[in-house]
This record gives C-alpha cells, sequence and structure tokens, in this order.
DNA sequence: ATCGACAATACTGTTCACAATCACGAGGCG
DNA sequence: CGCCTCGTGATTGTGAACAGTATTGTCGAT
C-alpha cells in the first residue's frame, strides 16, 4: 500500500533475470527473442538494452547483437572497492541524521540478524541484510551516492551470492554490521565510514582469495 | 593517428551541447528537433535521450517529453561528496601503482599549473586541471571508479564552471593538488586519499557558501 | 467575466517494413 | 592443402507512418 503505483519496466525484468542469473553472463540477448521473453516490442527491448548497458549489466557491440555482461574477479573487487567508498560516505551520513526512531529501527533489525544468524538461516539473514541497508539508505538521504551503490551491487550480484556459503562468514559479517550499527547510533560519522569500509575491505579479501584459489582466467 | 577510430555518436554530441551550456537547464528537448540539431534519425536521438536519463543530465516524463536537467545546489554536493570518495579510492590507487615515469609526469604537470596560476592563465589552468585527472585515471587502472567520477564530472559541470572565478582560489587549488602529488609521489596511498578529500571537501565548502549567499530556490 | 466541455495541436510511444552489416560456409584457385 | 572470394542467413539499425496522450485554445452557458 505504501507504494503506489510499481508499473514493472521491460527493463526491470530484464534486469531481474540477470541479476537472479537466470540469464547467465555471456548468453547472447537477441532482440526478437527478448520481445516474446518480456512481453514487449522491440523498441522497448532495445531501450532496455540501452540502459542495462549504462548500468554495466550489459555489452553491445555495433550491428553484433548484445551479451549478458562477463565480469571478472578482478572487476569485481573494483567494483566493491568503489561500493566501499560510497557505502561509508552513506554510513557517515546516516550516522549524521538518524534521529531516535531510526536508531530503534536500526537496533531491532540487528537483533533480529543475530537471531537469524544463531539458527543458520542464511535467507532470513540475506534478507534482514537488505533491510539493513534499505534502512540506512532512507536515513542517509543521499541519494546521489544510493544511486550509484544501487547500481554497484547489481553489478556484482554474480559474486557476492557465494559469500553467505562461507563457513564463518555470517558470524563475522554479523559483527562488522553491529560495529556500523554502535556507530550510527553513537551518532560518529568517522567511525560508521570505518566500519563500513572495514566490512567491505573483509568482503574484498575474501574475493582476493578467491582468485588466488580459483583458476585465475577462463 | 593516435586515436583510431572517434566516430562521435549522436550521444556524444548532445552531452557536449548540455555540459557546455549551450543547451540550458529546463530546456525541452524535442525529438523531432534534435534529429537536425544532430544529424540523426529519431530512433538514435530517443537512444541518446535514454542514455543520458541514465547518466543524469536529463529527465524524461511519460508522454511529457525530455528537458535537461535541472540540478540544485544540494545535489551538485551530493554529487561532490561522491566524487570525492570515489576519487580518493582513485588517488590511493594511483599512489599503489606510479612508477619512476609516471611521477615525473604529475611533477611535471604541477610545474606548468603553478606557472600558469602565477600568470593568471585561467583557461590554461583549467586544462592543466584536466591533464592531471587523466593522468591519474590512467596510472590508478581503477575503471569502474574512474568511469563514475567521469559521470558525476558532467553530472555538476553547470555548478563547478564558476569555481575558476573565484578571488584567491586557484591558489587555495593549486596547493591542495600540490599535496595530492606529493603524496602519491612518496607512494603514501592514505595521504593521498586524504589530500584528495581534503581538495574536494574544499571545493563542497564553496559550494555551501554560495547555498547560503545566493537565493535558495529559483 | 468564469468556468467547463470540447476540439485542435504537438508531441511521444509503437509498429512495421526494409536496408545495412556481420558471421558462416561453400566453392574456386593458386 | 591453404587461402581468398562470394553467396546466404540471421540480426541489428533506420526510416516512415500511425496510434495514444497531454496541453492549449475556443466557444458557449451561467
Amino acid at each position: 500500500m505504501t507504494e503506489p503505483d510499481p508499473p514493472l519496466t521491460a527493463t526491470d525484468r530484464l534486469r531481474h533475470e540477470i541479476v537472479t542469473g537466470r540469464l547467465g553472463p555471456g548468453e547472447r540477448l537477441v532482440e526478437m527473442q527478448l520481445t516474446e521473453l518480456l512481453g514487449a516490442g522491440r523498441g522497448a527491448v532495445r531501450s532496455a538494452l540501452v540502459e542495462l548497458e549504462k548500468e554495466g549489466l550489459v555489452t553491445r557491440e555495433a550491428n553484433r547483437g548484445a551479451t549478458v555482461r562477463r565480469v571478472s574477479l578482478a572487476e569485481a573487487i573494483q567494483i566493491t572497492e568503489a561500493r566501499s567508498a560510497l557505502e561509508a560516505l552513506v554510513a557517515a551520513h546516516a550516522a549524521e541524521r538518524a534521529d531516535a526512531s531510526d536508531r530503534r529501527r536500526l537496533q531491532a533489525v540487528l537483533k533480529e540478524m543475530s537471531r537469524a544468524v544463531r539458527s543458520g538461516d542464511h535467507a532470513r539473514y540475506s534478507e534482514l541484510n537488505s533491510s539493513l541497508h534499505s534502512e540506512l539508505r532512507r536515513i542517509s538521504d543521499h541519494t546521489v551516492a544510493n544511486e550509484l551503490v544501487a547500481n554497484l551491487r547489481h553489478r556484482a550480484a554474480g559474486h557476492e551470492y557465494r559469500l553467505a556459503l562461507m563457513p564463518g562468514r555470517p558470524e563475522e559479517s554479523l559483527t562488522q554490521h553491529r560495529a556500523i550499527v554502535e556507530a550510527i547510533v553513537a551518532g560518529d560519522p568517522e567511525a560508521a565510514a570505518g566500519a563500513m569500509r572495514a566490512h567491505l575491505t573483509s568482503v574484498i579479501d575474501v574475493l582476493r582469495h578467491w582468485a588466488r584459489v580459483e583458476q585465475p582466467a577462463v
């Protein structure tokens, strides 16, 4: 009810297919086929491809068509670095602006996350993680940074879905989130930015670890 | 000869018209008129409008057409904050990767900037400023962050062109750039990031100053 | 004179057909 | 046997016409 009108566009649908992995990296995106898949005219499909190219989810070569973008681990690291810089900014702003009710809500989400970790409920934890970020987005009220962050999260989605499966990772992630929330509740922008950076730095470390373990190239 | 093929697209031309101010904020962008201005078909024009909307230079309302985006001072500040976070990252990476020849080039550019300030040559200084950023972009080798920065610079172009005209501003800017270059030459990522942040923080301060001086709204 | 219905206008959004381009493979030629 | 040339098919890129929608101007009633 709070949302007045979410008329999912063709672009939204196509993006969803990509970030959820139903259209895998390297897959060809033929305009005519997408018209059926998305139930839209070729014009709308073309427009969607142009948009998603700007978002970094799709590559297009002249006269050769579009494919789902293949993002290397090196690029995933860059994406997360950029996210780190921007989310630190968001956290700092949130720390400056959070009022009493905001703080209560953040602590409530955190407590639920803690519960989800104890019971090993990954799906629930991931969902709460989204809630937390959503709260930060709202509180920070930093449209520009938040828009860029949303884009970057989509881009790296293919690499980050594995994070939750790492043994011991949820516990580590939880303590980091706790540090972030505490800094914001304390109204300390510097600490909030630092805690957020620390969180994403640890994500980057995991990615780097994989870079060493897995085959370097395809 | 060094550039193999720069076939300026319709999008590039339209973006140029906007960032240079030849198409002012709020101006209506009628597709049919743009076909003549850009020498392209309506399809290409539509595509360009979609792209520039994603870049934040244009707003489009359903069935009501597109206009040049009006970016408020508050938004310009947000844009510069995001730039600050990302350019700090770029500077840090540059500090880590710069080799001997990179350092020489940076110092050469800096020396020329100093000369341009002494002779009061604003145009030359602005040009060298671009050169410096271009060097950082190359040295840092951080595709993701640099792409976002380029976008943000375009967005705030309408507000930043006035900066150079402020009395005493070039001198202040020069010492800040010197600090950045010195940190990179010293190979100190933390210092480089800090110096870059300080530079853009001072830009933000100027914007905030204007926010108080000028009429809040149009 | 003010307001509402209603027609005229000016666009955008969509569809269709066709031209342009590229990948692939067959066939000729050294 | 390798390489170049030339069809052929698939797919993108483009132009023109048409439909849909918001805005503006007009006219009559009150």
